[in-house]
DNA sequence: TTTTGCACTCTTATCATTAGAGTGCTAAAT
DNA sequence: ATTTAGCACTCTAATGATAAGAGTGCAAAA
């Protein structure tokens, strides 16, 4: 079932619908009103972070119900581990699951105001290189939302290159510079067994450039071993150099790796209780081995991806949901963004935001 | 009054020594015993953060001194701003400006454990370019002191350019290479109004080359504008045109900047009190602004220098204390590096090892 | 000058009490 | 067959009283 599909209006009937559940114990089957109920519920819960009572809820939802009613649909959304009590005298909360029918099937996702985006837009467009694009949106991704965002940098492997140049340092080491397609630029510093001169890496740049600009590391480094091989007798030692060299270069240090802002942004949250938590969750981020595995998992979504609580797999991450965005370029999906925050967030807002800003994060690179 | 000067021994005599404080109610005299005293509760409390009574210390202290007499003594180093009692029924605790003294005349500043500085020397020595060298240096301090750690990245302005390159991209732009002493390259874009061929941009580079490369960029700064005046005339229009590139991106962005590490060291620290002090000093680590301000403020200092709670003047760091560093390399002072830490951190430990690890980072950016 | 003795203050922990919120269940009402 | 009202029950959070402990400051004695 996508995400998105059901939209509740008002309670109508008690016309039912399939939510999708496998519970052999329980019917897979919720009647409207208790969805519109849990509905009502989270978003008090959300809005306000203290367990729903039934007492507020019939207050609030505008239904001629009494609390008693209430208390029964809850306890039959308890049953089917939707909600789950604290302790006995407090009201209720949403458990992972219940989140995930929530955002599954019960979210409007509603436009978003304009001014925020066209001042992100705005923004996106003045800026330089790709490096600093995404640190801006990064940034910007997390002012908006007030959790922590992250925006993995695009895999230079997927990145085309426009131009390679050799520059001769002393000590026989030379600089190559990839300059990419994006306009981000990569240096690496090899070393080489005796010195070129300026005309022969001149030579072996104009070669390299015709042989390899507009592919990407990938496909270069494929076709270099072809070419290597086929020249093996070549007579022409300096071209053969100058792909050994290429080679050194493209092979060191093939960084994948992601920018992340806000990250204050969860220490306000309430109910996060003892710091120690927090500090391993701000290890997590530093140590980034984790979020990026996360990260990861999303590229092949073919939109927002959502994992809540104990969904990441990451003991840190339980109370904490991620949403995540691939985001591409001429079809080409180059990296993943997204916020982490508490599970008790406000997913009708942030979902459409993180998409938005993974597709003009997109555009903006395609523009270059 | 330098620092390290004064080193505590057993106590054995009356004879007094200059603190040099000039509180003009007090004597700006001290007597050794009240001194050895002082010395000993403040190395109580840094090691275990409470609060010391005239008890703990009459037990610990090993002189035959009652704990009324203590008392006495204690309450005269409270007159003089030295301690001060949370509430009347806990111990006392240094002030800054005890710890201000402490740290000036009563530490003794031991040699440190050659395991440590074995493995950061080795693991310097063999990273190849300057930014790595500072991101591992900054997490090796904080995980040694297990603190806050930060180092200042070298100002460009004072490292060397060695070598100067043009490479001439599609649109008019053209890419600028500065290739700096350390091994960091510099990456600028500019924009131009013509286009040039390659061996334009090669006879531009090498002019500027020969004009410029082993100075730093301030000269260069200063040197350009006295050439270009000195070339209005001049039939050569390219040379002018390089000067005139260069100085374009020579003068964009100056970056200044720090890496920060071990951030999370700090979440652990007792008495801390509530988040929202954490969390504005995480966000002034994220704004730079203030710290760098800070550490700009050693960057002269002949050595150690350190900032003990207000005396940083930034209310954030009131809790802080701030061991810095300048490293040199060359006789050139390039940067400076610190902890940050709980103004009740370990000075006779971290102290040191802040002077030993900016001394280890300069000799090894000598050596390249 | 140092120590003893003692009254005093303040924090912290513990416990009991209470008010309030919320539940679950049963029986009555619709 | 639902829905509601009534009620006993449970648990939390707040309040206050009490006591123990730590530490001080001061006056008088050593």
């Amino acid at each position: 079932m996508p995400i998105y599909a059901y939209i509740v209006g008002k309670y109508v009937s008690d016309q039912e619908i399939d939510i999708g559940m496998t519970n052999p114990k329980n019917s897979s089957e919720l009647p409207e009103r208790s969805l519109f109920l849990f509905k009502s519920l989270v978003d008090h819960f959300i809005s306000d972070g203290q367990p729903v009572g039934s007492r507020t809820l019939a207050r609030d939802l505008g239904l001629d119900l009494s609390a008693a009613t209430i208390r029964n649909v809850m306890s039959d959304l308890e049953d089917m581990g939707l909600l789950h009590s604290p302790h006995t005298s407090a009201g209720r909360i949403p458990t992972a699951r219940g989140y995930r029918l929530f955002v599954d099937n019960l979210i409007r996702v509603g436009d978003l105001g304009t001014e925020d985006i066209d001042r992100m837009a705005e923004e996106m467009e003045s800026i330089e290189n790709s490096q600093n694009l995404m640190l801006r949106t990064s940034s910007m991704l997390s002012d908006i939302t007030h959790l922590a965002s992250v925006v993995m940098l695009p895999r230079i492997e997927q990145s085309k290159l426009s131009q390679i140049e050799f520059v001769s340092l002393s000590d026989n080491r030379i600089l190559v510079i990839f300059v990419m397609s994006d306009n981000e630029i990569q240096n690496r510093i090899i070393h080489t067994a005796r010195t070129f001169s300026a005309s022969e890496l001149e030579q072996a740049a104009n070669y390299l450039n015709k042989m390899f600009s507009g592919k990407d590391l990938n496909e270069i480094r494929k076709n270099m071993l072809a070419e290597l091989e086929s020249m093996k007798d070549n007579v022409n030692k300096l071209m053969q150099t100058a792909i050994e060299m290429a080679q050194q270069a493209i092979n060191s240090n093939p960084q994948d790796d992601y920018v992340i802002a806000g990250e204050t942004n969860l220490m306000g949250v309430s109910g996060w209780g003892d710091i120690e938590k927090l500090k391993r969750l701000f290890d997590t981020f530093n140590q980034k081995r984790d979020i990026l595995h996360l990260l990861e998992q999303s590229i092949n979504a073919k939109g927002v991806q959502i994992f809540i609580g104990e969904e990441s797999g990451y003991e840190v991450l339980d109370d904490c949901s991620i949403v995540t965005s691939p985001y591409e370029s001429e079809g080409q999906i180059l990296g993943v963004l997204g916020v982490i925050g508490p599970t008790r967030m406000d997913y009708e807002r942030v979902i459409p935001i993180v998409d938005l800003t993974a597709k003009m994060l997109g555009s903006a690179l395609n523009s270059r």
